[in-house]
RNA sequence: GCGCCCGUAGCUCAGUAGGAUAGAGCAACAGACUUCUAAUCUGUGGGUCAGAGGUUCGAAUCCUCUCGGGCGCGCCA
């Protein structure tokens, strides 16, 4: 709908270049006003066409309303400062509507004019133990980005990546050694580092099946290591799955090392001369690239650093020609982007090409009260339990009901309740509405399938809010690709069940004693439903036909 | 100490590429089921947008400072 008006009015603007003597348009808005008195549209093009020009606004503004004519408006009028004020003509509207219901699936899936090539990297937890409940959130948040900018017609590619090669790896190997020994019935320690992770218990059983000596061997270290990544990489896709998250790769940090990708890049950069030797480390000059501080790529004792191998993932991802990056990533490392995106334009890379993503925290509560979480101690909370008590609509609605740099309290009991506290129940409550109706219709004898496209009898305050919130969803999802900010979408399936609910039980459907009002409702239910089906289904979250 | 994020109604949060009188839900109170699902709806009350300056036609939104909270500041990953 917005991208209709902005048309109508670039295309009556054309002539006006040389009039009002402007060269670009500014980056103006078209935004659907609070207050009815200011119309259906309004845009602020005149006012900031005027301070660039210094001229009134409201001269400008009474300029471009002269020469835009569409049968879309009934009016135009100039308020304010110089806003432009468009009341839509809703016969005109109607219209639309009618010759839109044939193909209206298509105009749900609009495609973007340039399509890009697009890769999204995220998740990429560490496969030393189960995922949690954070995980969940960047895995509902990438995978729906995902999936919406896939349906504008971009190329994406959906990406895990596996830090499969430091420390932590290893320290899972000799944590599944020590639970090995102590199964056997021998005292042991586990020091800073390891995981004390029951689960880790459940790998060292199936492990010592097996294997029978478990000295801590650098021999038996890769084996235990090698084993327990295996399984637990295993659990997160199975987890992934069930969460409705698939990746078309997983890539190993290992096999970065493996083809020597590490050591290029290393090599590289020293080449262009951002490598220098301290205290017998060398370190990366970050700061020539607005970092705090410089950074080791290669340790004392010769080991590359995690940041070494990020460098050279990031490089090999450049090396893969996309036209658009994006990593989500977990709040707790945003001080690591600031020298990953450094790297890159030390490479010689665009990094504006990347964008970084930072999720916040999340906190588990029961009935109100926080359950405290330790993954030091093991104690915490996995994705896994928490997707078999509340099911994966509710956890997927709930995460994209905050924008992603604010924590999320998620309270385990809320999303189990079948109540307006529980956004998605409300939502999905509309849809079973809808089909509902739907079917008392096709019960009543009136065949909802194949009923002509007739609106005429739509005049309702809810009817036309209904029918702006419909034809806007093109321009919802453009913006959700634009600002990356997935959780418009789940705000706007509220809204329009806000609007839904409140129709509902103000007015009836199907009025038996006119034939042509009902079929013009339930022409605009069916409407409804499709958008709302579109909706849930870009947020991969269940539209049941009957609660 | 430095850096990033946050501070909006009693609570949980939208709104932040500057726009007109700041919005929802919950909670509180008062109402609506012989009618398409009351898992819903209608109404009432509730605000110094943390505070102070600044930028301008206009600031919750941008800038500076202060206060409060979270996270990060390894030759861990």
């Amino acid at each position: 709908m917005r991208r209709q008006i902005k048309e109508i009015i670039e295309s009556n603007l054309i002539n006006l270049k040389d009039k009002l003597n402007f060269e670009t348009l500014p980056d103006y808005e078209i935004e659907i006003p609070g207050k009815k008195d200011y119309g259906d549209f309004s845009t602020n093009i005149a006012m900031l066409l005027g301070s660039k020009l210094r001229k009134n606004p409201r001269e400008i503004a009474k300029i471009i309303v002269e020469n835009i004519s569409s049968p879309f408006f009934e009016k135009i009028e100039i308020a304010g400062p110089g806003f432009i004020n468009f009341f839509l003509n809703f016969s005109h509207i109607l219209e639309y509507l009618k010759n839109l219901s044939g193909s209206f699936r298509n105009f749900l899936e609009p495609k973007t004019e340039k399509p890009k090539k697009i890769l999204i990297e995220y998740v990429s937890a560490n496969p030393t133990g189960p995922l949690h409940i954070g995980h969940g959130r960047g895995a509902t948040i990438g995978s729906t980005l995902a999936l919406i900018l896939k349906e504008l017609g971009n190329e994406v590619i959906e990406e895990f990546y596996i830090n499969d090669a430091g420390s932590q790896i290893r320290n899972l190997g000799i944590s599944i050694l020590r639970r090995c020994r102590e199964l056997q019935g021998e005292k042991v320690e586990f020091e800073e580092g390891l995981y004390l992770g029951e689960y880790v218990i459940d790998l060292a059983k199936e492990f010592s099946k097996e294997n029978g000596f478990f000295g801590e061997t650098e021999e038996n270290i890769e084996k235990a290591s090698d084993f327990g990544k295996n399984i637990v990489l295993g659990w997160i896709k199975n987890d992934l799955r069930d969460f409705e998250v698939v990746f078309d790769n997983y890539i190993s940090e290992r096999s970065i090392y493996n083809s020597g990708e590490v050591d290029r890049t290393i090599e590289k950069l020293k080449d262009k001369g951002y490598l220098y030797e301290k205290d017998s480390a060398i370190w990366f000059k970050s700061t020539e690239f607005g970092d705090d501080k410089d950074r080791v790529v290669i340790k004392e004792n010769g080991e590359k650093t995690y940041f070494a191998s990020d460098i050279a993932y990031h490089k090999n991802k450049f090396e893969r020609g996309f036209d658009y990056y994006v990593n989500i990533w977990g709040a707790d490392h945003h001080g690591y982007v600031k020298r990953v995106l450094s790297a890159i334009k030390a490479l010689g890379y665009d990094e504006k090409k990347l964008s970084i993503l930072m999720v916040q925290m999340v906190s588990l509560f029961r009935a109100g009260r926080q359950v405290t979480m330790s993954k030091r101690a093991g104690d915490f909370i996995t994705l896994r339990e928490v997707l078999d008590e509340v099911g994966k609509s509710g956890m997927r609605f709930m995460f994209l009901t905050r924008k992603n740099d604010s924590p999320l309290d998620f309270d385990i009991e809320l999303v189990k309740q079948k109540t307006t506290d529980n956004p998605v129940f409300y939502v999905q409550y509309m849809y079973a509405r809808i089909n509902s109706v739907l079917r008392v219709a096709k019960e009543k004898g009136i065949d909802v399938d194949k009923i002509e496209p007739y609106f005429n009898r739509l005049d309702l305050d809810e009817e036309k809010e209904l029918i702006y919130q419909i034809l806007s969803f093109p321009d919802l999802l453009f913006d959700i690709a634009e600002r990356s900010e997935p959780h418009l979408l789940s705000y706007y399936l509220i809204n329009l069940a806000q609007i839904f609910h409140s129709y509902y039980n103000a007015h009836r459907f199907i009025n038996e004693d006119d034939t042509e009002l009902t079929i013009s409702r339930i022409n605009l239910l069916k409407l409804l439903k499709i958008t709302v089906e579109r909706g849930l289904y870009l947020l991969k979250v269940d539209a049941p036909e009957q609660m």
